[in-house]
DNA sequence: GTCTATATAAAGATAGAC
DNA sequence: GTCTATCTTTATATAGAC
């Protein structure tokens, strides 16, 4: 890993910033570097090019995060009793510790763009190094939801992750009210997700 | 309007093509105009700058998408006893047939584009011209779900667009079994997305 | 590892002939 | 309305000094 403030670092993250604002075509090396208060030879020198940088923006959350949900969907592995609900909690609630950490909200608005893309590049990329993610939760929920057909159970997976994919996107501009604290807040919203995610999976 | 032949009309369509496949920074002018196979000064002598194009090709389709799903709308006003699917689909069913006509697939993927920009420009043109369309739905959601708070109408509505957005903008890739008839692939579709909606709105 | 300077390509936009 | 030619800016990338 790398030092907290190198410039590795801070390329990192007003990649990240610049990213989620302007988009991967719309964010320039030089605004980027500017940005960073690094040289702008540096993202050249640290990453060899534009494309491995916006590779490195990923990996940096992306490996985190899916090795969270996964380590979340092994511990339910020894209940017999999981429920939907459980299963939901265990994709969608590393996802939303992380947009409330630091900058991870800015990281969720840069996977939605992915997402929007259709960059086969990007797809590919995402697909190699973390497919087997979906692929793990697909394979419970098709285990909880027998009475689905395949092409049933993947409509509905799909609809679901556009769904979560776009609100968390917006978690940046979602306004926690002053009355309620920052633990209330992000509870009410897991609570959100996951009650629409089991109503749009399991509805009859 | 302009003859389907038109230099304007070739560039809007050239335009929607490649804003889809490559985004509206990711698309030069250049490359456009080569697409439609007009001179590289024509954009700007049609539309004044690619600003200007890039609300055009929006303009030209959701005009009448949205006159479509305001009428379908009007037409349930008369029925006291309309049903959230019934206003789902008038919702729905406009932009589904839009997006099996010509080239309006492709439209969709630029829309979903929009959705994930997060550009204020960009927002406030869609808001300022078509947010009264998302008014008029968000009403008609509301009195036919009472029992929902405000603020929980709002995060069922925006995780539907999500959905929906998302899934309309894969639209290209849908493969249709060939045993199956465009016309019944279409209405499955239909179904699939207003079950959804239906459930992720009104679930308990 | 960081800098300046620069190579090279491509972008959006416009002037002026036809 | 369409063309060529060109202006100006900006892009990614690299070479070579420190």
């Amino acid at each position: 890993m790398n030092s907290p403030g190198s410039t590795k670092e801070r390329i990192l993250g007003a990649a990240e910033l610049l990213f989620a604002q302007r988009g991967f075509d719309g964010a320039s090396l030089r605004q980027l570097t500017a940005a960073a208060g690094v040289n702008l030879a540096a993202v050249n020198y640290h990453f060899g090019s534009k494309e491995k940088l916006i590779e490195q923006v990923f990996r940096r959350r992306l490996d985190a995060l899916n090795a969270q949900r996964l380590a979340a969907l092994a511990k339910l592995a020894d209940d017999s009793n999981r429920t939907l609900e459980d299963v939901l909690a265990a994709y969608i609630r590393p996802a939303l510790e992380l947009s409330h950490e630091g900058n991870g909200a800015l990281f969720m608005r840069v996977l939605a763009r992915a997402f929007a893309e259709h960059d086969d590049t990007l797809r590919q990329f995402l697909s190699e190094n973390y497919g087997h993610v979906m692929r793990q939760f697909t394979a419970e929920f098709a285990r909880l939801l027998p009475q689905l057909s395949k092409e049933e159970l993947y409509w509905r997976i799909d609809l679901v992750t556009g769904a979560l994919t776009h609100a968390m996107s917006g978690f940046g501009m979602i306004q926690r009210k002053r009355d309620v604290s920052e633990e209330t807040h992000r509870e009410q919203t897991a609570q959100h997700l996951i009650r629409f995610a089991v109503a749009g999976l399991s509805h009859p």
